[in-house]
DNA sequence: CTGAAAGCGCTAACAG
DNA sequence: CTGTTAGCGCTTTCAG
């Protein structure tokens, strides 16, 4: 004959229990609990005790339900294995954790679809804020909805077809533009760029960057632009490519570090000599830019600072009544390393 | 005089709008969504058309409250800045989204009070369960109470003091095993170990099979071994502090790929060449791992599998009575590349 | 098959 | 300063 188990899931503790142990009813004790002012320190002083005692734990969901904020923040992403994004990602949950706000995770792809989902779904749970990629996969109905939703919004590249959006982004621009000088600068004058799908923002500011740099810098220099995926396995696809069709081109700008580390790859494979061969710039400096080899050039952008700024721009718009977007820039800066052969010096060694 | 503004975000449909909208009431429009077997399919159908004319989403709050789930999973790891915990996260991202859920991120740095807060804020949210790199930092007693919670809870690394959690690795031991054999096999007898915290679970089983082969394979070998940060930072330290003692090692096994980045990178600095100088193995077979310069010898798991898998052990869990824990332990390989150099073939080149 | 009604646990007026 | 009372939006018995 067996006994009776006892409830296997703990019953929670719940604010009426702690208002019973504490003599009072749950008004006060949500009172107490919340720091309301207006209750008296020694009856808040005995509910904190219960409290604690019991091991209290407020329940979110129901907390949310009412109050209609839920202290959770939606991050969009293209893919967390993006070293990029991985920095961004940690920026954002050290802020959110500050904050006391939880982070749920969510990767695009840059798919419409599963952006839309993510979108409605982070909407049903009535987070406090967003921050995503970009927007520009969405549809401009799609962008509109969620403008008029009323939930902060943060993008994390520049420029949107909507001016309603908060934004927090590099200086793209000017870090293609960066690259392009040191190129020529150092010599160079048939150049190539490879990068990620078109009308991808950020990726697009950099091109329009260097492009425009290059041109002002030497008319008669060449560059071929490439697009693919702007992965380590897309840079790894383009680099072979071009290095299979034997274009004379003596430098590459990466869009993204992961892409130049699939370049790299790609000239291992083909015996080509990075920078005495090719040079190669990359953007972002992500940790491993300073361990490939060869060290690798590279426009620095503060990942972990995006992230965090992200953070605290949503949280301000969160609260105030004024939601009139921010724009915030962040500077970027050449790493010079020894990805980039100096041709102007001849015959010297790669620069050092 | 101003006219009242209308509400600035617009009221969120709910299941009574569509209820009326659909002409039954919330109850049936409610069982009609949610597919459950007892409801005309006609009356069905006008609810359903209702719904997605409205663009009806249901409050996922509410619904939790009620049913005392929530769709989100909770994934507490170190850092999602580290490679390896990037792919365990896409992993479980991807496998979540397939079953409509959630996954909020945290990084606990493995710092107890972090993981602790953690997990009292994800229960406080009703979480359908917990992915938790380990939980050797938790006391006993913490341990106890998270065990006994009724969340389902599965572990990233093998052993747990309480055998009644589910766990999800790769078998480590068996990676440090090969690592040692392969220094071995190639005339290696002078060898250090790099590793991460002591009593880190994960790291000391990689420690314990690759001491214990080294013992066996070779009574006489010497091998140091420190801990520090399982870091890039971590390795860079460890590293620079070996090179500069002038040990005399020749073979180096780090206790995973960032650790061995960070090696590569004070190798570099201190001059030392990497196979030539003294070998290289790591540990996860990370992208990275076969770009860096020279590409890492290093031992493969299957990093997403792993964080698929947990998904699928907690839902389980989750959904089934029978709450008994999985253990579940993925295959090791290791994969060869050019840090190490084979003493045995004289005079030889490295091996390639 | 459908409706009425009772909450899930908490906050927020509104009285006292 | 504290208690009473409505709900938040949804699911789920229990009747019909």
């Amino acid at each position: 004959m067996q006994r009776k188990l006892p409830p296997p899931e703990q019953h929670a503790v719940k604010l009426r229990d702690i208002a019973e142990a504490a003599g009072v009813t749950i008004a006060t004790a949500s009172r107490s609990l919340n720091g309301i002012y207006g209750v008296n320190p020694l009856t808040r002083e005995r509910v904190m005790q219960a409290a604690s005692r019991l091991n209290y734990r407020p329940n979110r969901l129901a907390r949310g339900l009412v109050t209609g904020r839920s202290q959770i923040l939606g991050l969009i992403i293209s893919d967390i294995r993006n070293p990029f994004f991985s920095e961004v990602a940690r920026g954002v949950e050290d802020a959110a954790y500050s904050a006391g706000c939880d982070v749920v995770l969510c990767n695009s792809d840059l798919d419409p679809q599963k952006q839309n989902h993510y979108i409605a779904s982070l909407m049903a749970k009535s987070v406090d804020g967003i921050i995503m990629n970009s927007v520009t996969a969405l549809d401009q109905a799609e962008q509109e909805r969620l403008a008029l939703s009323g939930v902060p919004v943060v993008l994390l590249n520049r420029f949107t077809s909507l001016a309603q959006f908060s934004t927090i982004s590099a200086d793209n621009e000017q870090g293609g533009r960066l690259a392009a000088e040191y190129f020529l600068k150092m010599g160079h004058a048939r150049l190539a760029h490879l990068t990620g799908p078109r009308h991808h923002g950020n990726l697009s500011q950099r091109a329009k960057g260097f492009l425009q740099a290059v041109r002002e810098g030497n008319p008669s220099a060449s560059v071929i632009v490439a697009h693919g995926n702007h992965t380590l396995a897309g840079g790894y696809t383009m680099g072979l490519k071009l290095f299979r069709e034997k274009h004379d081109v003596t430098a590459i700008f990466a869009a993204n570090d992961a892409l130049a580390f699939g370049v790299l790859k790609a000239a291992l494979e083909c015996k080509i000599k990075i920078p005495q061969d090719v040079s190669l710039i990359g953007f972002d400096n992500v940790d491993l830019a300073a361990i490939v080899h060869p060290p690798l050039t590279t426009i620095h952008q503060s990942k972990y600072e995006i992230g965090e700024a992200a953070v605290n721009v949503l949280l301000r718009l969160a609260k105030a009544k004024d939601k009139s977007p921010e724009n915030r820039v962040l500077g970027v800066e050449l790493i010079e390393r020894e990805s980039v052969r100096n041709l102007k010096s001849k015959g010297a060694k790669v620069s050092r």
